[in-house]
DNA sequence: AAATCGGGGAG
DNA sequence: CTCCCAGATTT
């Protein structure tokens, strides 16, 4: 009896029920998969597509990107997180600028060296795009394969990253990889779901080891977890009128590149911060604390409010003129003061932005 | 090989 | 709450 190929089920299953109209999949040009791929590295499709619409509306190409100011494609991802990848788009636009003729290069060595793309993201640009023959591995294909295949362990150990890959490029097919890849990922994400697969609508369903097995849980192996420590950050939100005074962060780290609100790590230390600026820890009002929990660790907020009524900008100064609490050396951390009316175009992280959305613009004089 | 980097959606 | 997602880079 004839049998049909792995990816042969895969493709004829993407032609019924694969997606074909997200914004990145019309009109498809490096520069649009590559900038939907980064955004989507970590990220669900449905919280990608405003932002995606959002960029290429002010980047509609690689040399806008390029010569744009990095804070304005920060200001774009904001909300998005992991915002090394915003730094790394820009400076692979550049590069791109200044080396490649302002082109998306074609070659797979090329776009490999560009920052922020490994060899799965350069492998999708160019097969989705293109139509080259690259095997893809993210998280949906990874699952899909692990499965199929009943691969043990857990995919960050290195072997079972390279019996994945190993896999992932055997099963490729010979003819319309762009379909396949594509495939592979809605597979993922709508049929070889992390919790209850709907084996029932797979079309490798029938030969997949895990679900033979009945075991489709038990695969990819589960990453060991840990208990993740909880740390304090307390938040200066120094405000004149409608200004909140904001700090620029390192390039790299914690929100790098984006502008927080002045942090010190104990209330001890934001209060030494207040009382040398001249202001008394009695005017301090504490505004509603959260907890905002990234993959490694917990940060528990207090923000605390210093409204000023005078001498506004000797005061900015004072703290500029302090060492900031991340800084290794004493250097002043660039700082603006960011209007709550007419805010500026610079990259917040969420969890300034939810404290800011907690300060009301001031009534308007009569 | 292990740690780092954010935020949100699903269950 | 837990888990983990269209991963890459740094140490």
């Amino acid at each position: 009896m004839k049998t049909t190929s792995f990816s042969q089920r895969i493709i004829s299953w993407y032609g019924q029920h694969g997606r074909k109209t997200l914004p990145w999949q019309l009109n498809k040009t490096p520069y649009k998969v590559w900038v939907s791929e980064i955004m989507l590295q970590q990220t669900q499709v449905a919280t990608v597509i405003p932002y995606f619409n959002r960029f290429m509306q002010r980047f509609p190409d690689v040399v806008a990107l390029a010569n744009a100011d990095i804070d304005e494609v920060l200001h774009l991802w904001t909300g998005l997180g992991y915002y090394a990848r915003a730094r790394n788009l820009h400076k692979a636009a550049q590069l791109i600028r200044d080396n490649h003729g302002g082109v998306f290069p074609e070659q797979f060595d090329a776009v490999m060296a560009l920052p922020g793309i490994g060899r799965s993201t350069a492998g999708a640009i160019l097969s989705l795009s293109l139509g080259q023959h690259h095997p893809i591995l993210d998280g949906n294909v990874k699952r899909v394969l692990a499965r199929h295949a009943a691969i043990d362990g857990w995919p960050g150990q290195p072997k079972v990253e390279q019996a994945l890959w190993q896999l992932a490029a055997e099963l490729s097919p010979t003819t319309d990889i762009a379909q396949y890849n594509q495939a592979m990922m809605d597979m993922g994400a709508g049929i070889c779901t992390r919790s209850r697969p709907a084996c029932a609508q797979c079309p490798v369903a029938l030969d997949c080891q895990a679900q033979q097995m009945g075991k489709q849980q038990d695969y990819p192996g589960k990453k060991p977890k840990k208990t993740i420590p909880a740390k304090e950050a307390w938040l200066l939100v120094i405000r004149d009128r409608d200004n909140i005074l904001l700090q620029k962060r390192p390039p790299a780290g914690i929100w790098g590149g984006l502008w927080c609100f002045p942090q010190y790590n104990t209330q001890a230390a934001l209060q030494q911060a207040v009382t040398t600026l001249g202001c008394s820890v009695a005017e301090l009002e504490a505004l509603p604390g959260f907890r905002h929990t990234f993959s490694h660790f917990h940060l528990d907020a207090q923000p605390l409010l210093l409204t000023l009524h005078h001498d506004a900008d000797a005061i900015a100064a004072k703290l500029q003129q302090s060492a900031t609490p991340q800084a290794a050396v004493m250097e002043a951390a660039p700082s603006l003061w960011y209007n709550l009316s007419q805010p500026s175009r610079v990259g917040l992280a969420a969890a300034t932005e939810r404290v800011m959305a907690g300060l009301k613009p001031s009534a308007i004089e009569e």
